[in-house]
DNA sequence: TCCTTTGATGATACAGTATATCACAAATAA
DNA sequence: TTATTTGTGATATACTGTATCATCAAAGGA
């Protein structure tokens, strides 16, 4: 409860800096997020945003605020699963570029690597030599978390 | 076009190899797609055989044809892009698994890889450290192919 | 202060992607 | 032959996302 707290005013704090807000809707969703803890759909942050307030969350304004918050890196998107996952690293001052998940098929937990960086370099090393260059690579594999082997 | 009739037929050889049958309205989407040669969405795909044949095509019939080909290996999905693409191997004996591909954001064109193998294998070895199994793994990243730099 | 501009949100419609279900026919098994 | 399974047709509906226009409020200039 104190954590998320911490990765909103950071959140807020970039946006300062960069020179744009996060109004009180963008809050919602982020905050909704980051409660959360894991992977949600458009519809399911619309869902959560409208239980936790009084004013009805419009679906349109989700997506525009996800893409927003994507554009900030405060948000990934899971291609794969058509899911909105806050980065783990909106409190960090570092960039982090290539996010890795590992999305578990059972539970459908969502981990985010930081640790396989080689694993894009060597795609982008056999993608030079067909002479295509990577744009924000993103990495999604999905599997069995140890947790869930029923 | 003879090309993907020697797809077709190893399709056919191992489809009774297997014990299960790949039907004329099987045939007719996986005959779609390698004339296609691109990546194309299901609807498309019922346009297209609707366009070529005279019975007309159920969108739901491709979706659950599609899951069939996808079982056998014979088509891809692409699933950041919502589409799907013939197997590259289809004629191949060797299985191929962790299929990869170069996706380009302009044109759309889709390369299949068969290089980077150790990218996942980096991956893995990050995913098992946190005992996490993959299953299935696919690696799509999109850029640009060095055909379409405006 | 007033006005204008811009950015954010609300509201509605609709396009695109996919699944659930039931019915029926053909192929296979008992 | 009868029963069962498998593939297909048909319809409905859920889920995901974009287009468009209206409104409102904050920011900045005259």
């Amino acid at each position: 409860m104190t954590d998320f707290k911490e990765a909103i005013e950071s959140a807020e704090r970039k946006c300062s800096q960069r020179g744009i807000k996060l109004t009180r809707r963008r809050r919602e969703v982020l905050t909704t997020l980051l409660e959360a803890n894991r992977a949600l759909s458009a519809y399911e942050l619309v869902n959560l945003c409208n239980e936790s307030s009084n004013e009805p969350m419009p679906a349109m304004s989700v997506y525009r605020i996800l893409e927003f918050l994507r554009a900030e890196q405060f948000v990934h998107k899971l291609e794969t699963a058509n899911k909105y996952i806050a980065c783990k690293h909106i409190a960090c001052e570092h960039e982090h570029k290539q996010p890795q998940f590992l999305i578990c098929n059972d539970c459908h937990k969502v981990q985010e690597l930081d640790t396989a960086v080689e694993a894009l370099s060597s795609v982008e090393t056999a993608a030079s030599m067909l002479n295509f260059k990577l744009l924000n690579p993103q990495l999604e594999v999905s599997g069995s978390c140890g947790l869930c082997k029923t």
